[in-house]
RNA sequence: GGUCCGGUAGUUCAGUUGGUUAGAAUACCUGCCUGUCACGCAGGGGGUCGCGGGUUCGAGUCCCGUCCGGACCGCCA
């Protein structure tokens, strides 16, 4: 028996009793007469002490030699501590120890096992598995198990299935980049990893399983970011005989269970904002609405005077943001610097400081009076105190440019606060996305989404102006799930492929099992795809969902710890009928 | 594909205008210490300043290239 109790377990009421434990060295405080260890697992620490009096000098001995990190064995008597440690919950006892083995050795790791590691990032992840020691690695992917559980609790009760749907599938041009398999049985021929369950979880539907959910890993072979791995798990959901609001309703009911449960937070009803409404109000389809600083719109109020820049201008929008009246000159200088990095893009910032006396002073005083100030105050809700930032432009571009200093103005003032979750809707997304670069539309959602009822027929004449049934959930400023009512009948997908560019050849090859499907009684049905990580890292406070998987991918998408990918040797690529061309 | 930031002791970082033998903290090692728990005290070892080239009397420091890491833009139906 490696042990009775675990580390984190004992307290005053074992006192007596003879235990075995075993676990890893967290530190070890050697006095000279008595050598304290602090033995770690799991669950906890417990202190181990060794002295001159009551220990056999052997055993000090071997205890003086023990290094962080070696695994021990340990049998003792649990014995009330002289002096407690209250931070502890194991701080009344400690463990005198009888026997002592050591099971493993271990190198002085390179970096301190501790909460507040000295270790850097890259090191971390090369040592995931002492990082994975550390509490805080630790109890994220802990947190994770419990909201995985939470999931798959409540979508049982309500009468999901859980069913796996394969991994090895066909590469689709729709989308994202696939990684791809070859297949040595199949010469020259590849399987495709799944970005998404998509059209099995339509199939399912279609084969009349009704309620369908899957934890599953996902691929997409694009650059990653500090919430976008390589590969990422969603919870994906599927129902038939549903309209928009029954997913809505249905997928509300999970957030909301999720967010009592894991976080003790009640939640009203979430509010719903269609896509438009978001662009013209925040410039984000995915708003953070924990905070105001909402857009107000100047285009036509700041026309009608002599200013070029405004009345050249599509659109001229501010927002106020709360207390920056007194910046200085210098500070000030320094937002239209950082608006006008490449990255954000802006060619200017006209500002207008509301005094607290009531009056006004802007970087465009030259063009307007007051009267016109107070306008734009009371437009872009200003307060005495606030500072109006106005951007102009091209409408897609300056709104987009203005929501980035939207969301960095609510990072300075802190306003973004982990602990506060504000979830809402957005509904009524475009169908389709015009792609700058091929003149094309493309799937705003993805081709299976359906068009909203009765605009089948703009299509034709007007496609960007075609709404589709689809949605999103955005918590705190994230996607944290999207989805949509599908297409189920062979004519309407048909016809949404071949707006997408498709030839009827083309769609058929690809998805001809799907529109197949359809001819043989497909009922209506839609769903929705929560991305688990993001999910839990925002119910843990943060945005970065690497520390919430247990062996992520860095920057670059590679694993540091195990070095991949990697290449493959001449053997393995002969027998799979391929060769590389690799220019150097 | 692009922009920005970083790379100096095991680790996290500092390093002035280019100028003597490259520092601190922590970790590690040795010794001391009668109740520690961020133990304390004394001492010690530890450096290809990512790599390559250039400028210079002289480069951790300046320039060019390159590799690695991070954040972001494009991309992510």
């Amino acid at each position: 028996m490696y042990r009775s109790h675990t580390c984190g377990e004992l307290n005053a009421s074992h006192i007596n009793k003879e235990v075995v434990l075993s676990g890893w060295v967290q530190k070890t405080r050697d006095k000279g007469f008595v050598i304290w260890v602090d033995l770690r697992d799991r669950y906890g620490i417990t202190q181990l002490v060794f002295d001159e009096e009551r220990t056999d000098s052997a055993i000090l001995e071997k205890a003086r030699t023990l290094g962080r990190e070696f695994v021990l064995q340990v049998e003792g008597k649990v014995i009330e501590r002289s002096s407690k440690n209250p931070n502890l919950s194991t701080g009344d006892i400690e463990i005198l120890v009888t026997k002592l083995q050591v099971l493993n050795e271990s190198l002085v790791p390179p970096f301190t096992i501790e909460d507040k590691t000295d270790g850097g990032e890259d090191l971390r992840m090369k040592f995931r598995y002492l990082d994975i020691r550390r509490n805080p690695v630790k109890q994220n992917l802990i947190f994770r198990s419990k909201v995985t559980m939470e999931v798959r609790n409540y979508l049982t009760n309500q009468g999901f299935i859980e069913v796996e749907t394969p991994y090895l599938i066909k590469s689709t041009p729709e989308g994202a980049r696939d990684f791809v398999v070859p297949s040595r049985m199949n010469e020259g021929q590849f399987y495709a990893l799944p970005q998404s369950p998509q059209t099995f979880k339509q199939l399912l539907m279609v084969g009349g399983l009704d309620k369908y959910f899957q934890i599953v890993k996902c691929f997409r072979d694009e650059d990653l970011r500090a919430d976008r791995q390589p590969e990422f798990t969603q919870i994906d959901c599927e129902m038939a005989f549903v309209e928009q609001d029954d997913i809505l309703k249905a997928f509300e009911g999970l957030t909301r269970h999720l967010l009592l449960e894991i976080k003790g937070v009640q939640t009203a009803e979430f509010p719903r904002l269609t896509y438009d409404e978001a662009m013209k109000r925040f410039g984000n389809d995915k708003p953070d609405i924990r905070f105001g600083m909402e857009f107000g719109e100047l285009t036509e109020v700041a026309k009608h005077r002599d200013f070029n820049v405004f009345n050249s201008s599509e659109l001229v929008a501010g927002i106020s943001i709360p207390g920056a009246a007194q910046y200085t000159r210098k500070e000030i200088d320094q937002l239209i610097d950082w608006v006008r990095r490449p990255q954000i893009g802006a060619k200017g910032m006209v500002y207008v400081k509301c005094n607290e006396d009531g009056s006004y002073k802007s970087s465009v005083d030259k063009f307007y009076n007051q009267e016109d100030l107070s306008q734009w105050a009371k437009i872009t809700g200003a307060q005495p105190g606030d500072l109006i930032c106005i951007l102009s432009g091209d409408t897609a571009e300056t709104r987009t440019q203005l929501s980035a200093l939207r969301m960095e103005m609510a990072e300075r003032l802190g306003l973004r606060n982990p602990k506060e979750f504000a979830p809402l809707w957005i509904v009524d997304f475009p169908l389709l996305e015009l792609d700058e670069e091929t003149g094309n539309y493309h799937a705003m959602h993805h081709p299976f989404t359906s068009p909203k009822p009765g605009q089948l027929e703009l299509l034709e004449t007007d496609p960007a102006a075609v709404r589709a049934n689809a949605y999103d959930l955005v918590l705190n400023g994230n996607e944290i799930g999207g989805g949509s009512i599908r297409i189920h009948d062979k004519e309407t997908q048909a016809t949404m492929f071949r707006h997408l560019g498709f030839t009827p050849e083309e769609a058929k090859a690809q998805f001809g099992f799907l529109m197949d499907a359809f001819q043989y009684g497909a009922p209506p049905h839609g769903g929705i795809a929560f991305g688990l990580d993001r999910l839990v890292a925002i119910l843990g406070g943060q945005e970065t969902i690497r520390d919430f998987i247990a062996f992520p991918k860095n920057n670059s998408g590679r694993d540091v710890m195990i070095d991949a990918p990697a290449f493959i040797d001449d053997a393995q690529l002969k027998e799979l009928n391929l060769k590389l061309d690799i220019q150097s």
